[in-house]
RNA sequence: UGGGGUGUCGCCAAGCGGUAAGGCACGGGAUUUUGAUUCCCGCACUCGUAGGUUCAAAUCCUGCCACCCCAGCCA
């Protein structure tokens, strides 16, 4: 597994804390966790969180749940819990249980009754409205709610009926009782549990109050026995909370330490569960899971291989830096692990009959399968003297340093022989309709034989007789532009992100199975798959080119 | 403006007082039956900035500057 190296900072954390001997009385067994919000599809920037965590499993044998931080029933849903249990899984990471907050809710409400109870906390009658006006501002302190001072018991009555369910949303909260003039505005009464008479996707109607984030997810963390909680860097102002939650509650040491890291940013790459909901739901996009999503589900469709991403975050590393990572560095992960283990084949987007003028009759070739693993395995492919090449293997008027076919010049058909070009006829807009060549017997490839024949080049080639029609399909990710904010944007990139174009192919590609990837010679990486019927080869990432050096 | 963070090559990122790793990108060359791959070679006398401490600083100290996060009954 292709973990990342670069914790560097986290791993230094931990170390010095098992050298300090913190976690002795637990037998040094560490735990973390991997805690989405079941309200949306994981995308790539979840695999960096992903990747530490499991790293930190995999160096210190640590226990790792993925639990679903369902505290919010408004926005979740069994289908997000799903997509994110198959997007872990796709990835190859084997957590070893998966939990729920929404399981701990009757832990967490003992608990903020032990928070009455010991003045930590109180029930407040104030709007959201009132609250916002009196928590201050980033330079004002807050005043304090008028409803403070309530008395422990009073408290544990109002809490227990708004549990009861006697009052409407939002007219009343429970709050933390800490501080309103703390610089931290995290600190100043923070509201954790809201009235919502709303039904929760497992709970159903057995609550009407929910806890917050601030407040579970810390005593998640504690009641699960964690003992880092690695989260991205804006939680840094919530810390203090967190340790507040956790020490106000009573938990024994050792209790979870909350580590920050910096999310993960790709140029030109949406990022965010809200904008991508948004593509769904309007209809930009054919789902959550549409090729051209940078969900994770969406890079699986597209044929982006699990290692590729694994590799990416490992090359990118870990630190708290606000950074933005270049997307030519995750092509080149995608190209790297392709490269290795895709098949080669041959397919012509734009294809050029090209005629074999005196070869007679058709025989079979040996192609190799992929030059990385030693050349030695093949496949037999059909050749029939009449052929398609793309039509930018051509040039009536080569180019300087063009190494492609052009008529007077020899060049070698892939694991076939080397032509010569001898004519070429032009249709009535002066395109080229078909090149005429003649071929030398003795250059067959693989022939042991010397020739002094020279080809400018080599070039990829369907047979005109066995190649298949096929359709190419591009999808372009969805690219973020800052120029176009939100809809207009989305109307645009929509409309451009998906292209359709007729070639031909191998039987072999067309024959073979799905989801397989194949490198299509000077193009790119492609896997095949059936839409509507029809198959594609729906490209996954280009091939570098250097033509124009 | 209060608080919390971060500033090392175009983009990431090591570095933790001893004289700037690596990856991506880029440029040059070699090999190549993919203009791919592979392979060499080049790419920060300088670490946001100004001072200070030291024989010695990206690393320690001080001031300044820039950027990010926080005023949801979201997570």
């Amino acid at each position: 597994m292709n973990l990342p190296e670069a914790t560097n900072f986290i791993e230094q954390i931990i170390n010095e804390e098992l050298q300090a001997g913190k976690f002795e009385s637990r037998g040094n067994q560490l735990q973390v966790r991997f805690p989405p919000e079941p309200n949306g599809y994981l995308h790539i920037g979840h695999v960096k969180a992903l990747c530490i965590n499991f790293a930190v499993k995999e160096k210190y044998g640590a226990k790792l749940n993925l639990r679903m931080d369902d505290t919010n029933p408004a926005k979740e849903d069994y289908e997000y819990v799903d997509s994110i249990i198959d997007a872990v899984k796709w990835l190859g990471f084997e957590y070893d249980k998966l939990v729920f907050a929404s399981d701990y809710y009757d832990k967490l409400y003992e608990i903020a009754e032990k928070y009455i109870m010991d003045g930590n906390a109180y029930v407040c009658d104030l709007s959201a409205d009132e609250i916002t006006a009196t928590r201050g501002t980033l330079t004002q302190p807050g005043v304090n709610s008028p409803y403070r001072e309530r008395s422990a018991e009073e408290n544990l009555k109002l809490f227990r009926e708004m549990k009861a369910g006697v009052y409407p949303d939002g007219a009343k909260v429970l709050r933390a009782k800490i501080d309103m003039a703390s610089p931290n505005i995290n600190m100043r009464d923070p509201v954790i549990y809201r009235i919502a008479h709303v039904p929760h996707y497992r709970q159903g109607d057995k609550w009407c109050i929910y806890p917050m984030y601030d407040f579970a997810h810390p005593l998640s963390d504690a009641i699960e026995g964690v003992t880092h909680s690695l989260c991205s860097l804006e939680f840094e102002n919530h810390r203090p909370l967190y340790d507040w939650m956790i020490e106000k509650a009573g938990f024994p040491k050792p209790v979870p330490r909350q580590i920050e890291f910096a999310r993960l940013n790709i140029t030109n790459t949406l990022m965010s569960k809200r904008y991508l909901k948004k593509l769904v739901d309007e209809g930009f996009v054919h789902g959550w899971d549409d090729p051209r999503m940078p969900t994770l589900m969406g890079l699986k469709n597209r044929g982006v291989p699990p290692a590729a991403l694994k590799k990416f975050v490992s090359d990118v590393g870990v630190a708290k830096n606000y950074s933005v990572v270049e997307l030519a560095q995750l092509d080149e992960c995608i190209r790297d692990e392709l490269n290795r283990t895709a098949e080669r084949a041959m397919a012509v987007l734009d294809p050029v009959k090209l005629t074999i003028t005196n070869y007679e009759g058709e025989e079979e070739l040996d192609f190799e399968v992929n030059p990385l693993d030693g050349g030695t395995k093949t496949r037999k492919i059909k050749f029939s003297g009449s052929v398609y090449i793309d039509r930018d293997d051509f040039a009536l008027v080569p180019p300087p340093k063009y190494k492609r076919l052009t008529v007077g010049a020899n060049v070698r058909l892939k694991a076939a022989y080397i032509v010569h070009c001898d004519d070429v006829k032009l249709n009535a807009e002066g395109e080229v309709e078909e090149i005429f060549c003649t071929y030398y017997p003795q250059t067959r490839s693989g022939s042991a034989e010397k020739c002094d024949i020279k080809a400018k080049g080599v070039i990829h080639w369907v047979d005109a007789k066995y190649g298949r029609q096929v359709e190419f399909r591009r999808y372009k990710p969805l690219l973020k532009d800052e120029e176009y904010p939100d809809q207009d944007y989305a109307e645009r990139l929509n409309a451009e992100s998906e292209s359709v174009f007729c070639g031909m192919c191998e039987p072999y590609v067309a024959e073979g199975p799905d989801e397989k990837p194949y490198q299509l010679m000077r193009t790119g990486y492609y896997k095949k798959c059936t839409i509507g019927g029809a198959t594609v080869l729906s490209e996954i990432v280009t091939l570098k080119d250097n033509f124009n050096k």
